[in-house]
DNA sequence: CTACATTCGGTCCATGCGTACGGAAAAACG
DNA sequence: CGTTTTTCCGTACGCATGGACCGAATGTAG
């Protein structure tokens, strides 16, 4: 019934599809099992798959379409990957961890509490900016991919980053820097707030994303000081 | 070449599909063309693409699926209406022009800058929270739905909004209730702020949407008043 | 040449949107 | 009330696309 239950899959070059792959793509303990030709066709797919979304949407993407894109033929996609879902998980993977690597270093190198989230909101605006086509396709897959029941796939995402926040306001709290408020709460609020600075980007590029920046941080800053 | 450019329409019960029409669904200059059973079938259908798009997202809806949740045959929704676009458009449009009429009451109640402020987003989220179904399916056919040539379908029925509030925050500004800031690029924040809120209610029904209508109102109230 | 890795074209099956057509239901008419 | 005409709706189909897959062809290394 249910496609690929007990597949006799051929010859996988890489291995079986093991969700956990996605979430660790460093293989230090496993040795890279991958072939040079399969990385760099690997890396080939992605990053045509990341155009293809941000640029016909997440709808719109298909097998035929990031071949298209990479000038290569359909069956060599399925060739180096277990399925569409595969790739799709590590487009929005892989941004998640360049960017998270990007903002934490400019995040811990800030003292205070207001410091810190000005860098948080700076430094993740900043490389959303760099990326756009990477953005696009990472916001498209996350609010469109379901699992095969019909359940969002990337739903428990955001929870690590609004605790890391949180962190940070009670911090500023207790130093005195931020008035009172629900710390949780205003962490949701902060993040959601640009998210929704991003949204706005997202559908109309003439909206110079690092010029809102500033706005952005002194709308927080008044909001959460003293 | 484009399916549909001179289709001899076989004997539309409605007119042919006039684009207009999706923005004035009001048809009081024109007398209602469309029978009793008509405007029935077409309201049970756009219930029910409502909540397919809503539970199974919009790639997931199918006109099959449509059919099968208002328990009608798939011809049946073929034969009320032109093509599956103008099912989507209704969705969003209809959801679009409740909650404008809603908010719009609430803000005029308001004297004051800040209060309308207020307003505006209060009655907004509030509105939103009691029809969940709907909001979930206009944002994922606003964020997904495009035009044949791949671009945005809903793109610019934000400025309007944004223009509204703009010219409160400048009152508020005159009135000397606001602090200085650019108005637009506030505008724009906070109603993304709005939005991004949405969002994760959007992904995560248990965080209560009312309870947290509060403390956003308390968010902007500090950043924007002197 | 042999063995293996990689790529291509083409096939298979499911699904999607829209259409054709005939019959039921209702309305119009006598 | 019966008949005709229009409106409405279900079954079946056409055509296109999508994802997955296979066998054959090509490349590559020993």
């Amino acid at each position: 019934m249910s496609a690929g239950d007990a597949r006799s899959r051929k010859r996988a070059p890489g291995a079986a599809y093991d969700p956990r792959m996605a979430e660790r793509p460093d293989p230090n303990d496993h040795p890279p099992r991958r072939s040079f030709i399969e990385r760099a066709r690997r890396a080939q797919i992605v990053e045509a798959a990341t155009q293809v979304v941000a640029e016909l949407g997440y709808a719109g993407t298909s097998l035929a379409r990031i071949a298209e894109k990479a000038e290569i033929s359909k069956s060599v996609i399925t060739y180096h990957f277990e399925n569409k879902d595969e790739i799709l998980r590590l487009v929005v993977s892989q941004f998640f961890e360049r960017g998270w690597e990007r903002m934490s270093g400019h995040v811990e190198a800030e003292s205070t509490a207001s410091g810190q989230v000005r860098a948080w909101i700076g430094s993740q605006l900043e490389f959303y900016a760099e990326h756009r086509a990477e953005f696009l396709a990472m916001s498209q897959i996350m609010a469109n991919h379901r699992t095969p029941e019909g359940s969002p796939a990337f739903a428990g995402e955001l929870t690590e980053e609004v605790d890391a926040l949180t962190e940070i306001l009670q911090r500023g709290q207790r130093d005195g820097e931020f008035r009172d408020f629900d710390a949780r709460g205003v962490a949701t609020i902060i993040l959601r707030c640009a998210d929704g600075v991003l949204g706005s980007w997202a559908v109309d590029d003439s909206t110079r994303l690092v010029d809102q920046i500033p706005a952005l941080l002194d709308f927080v800053d008044h909001a959460i000081r003293r």
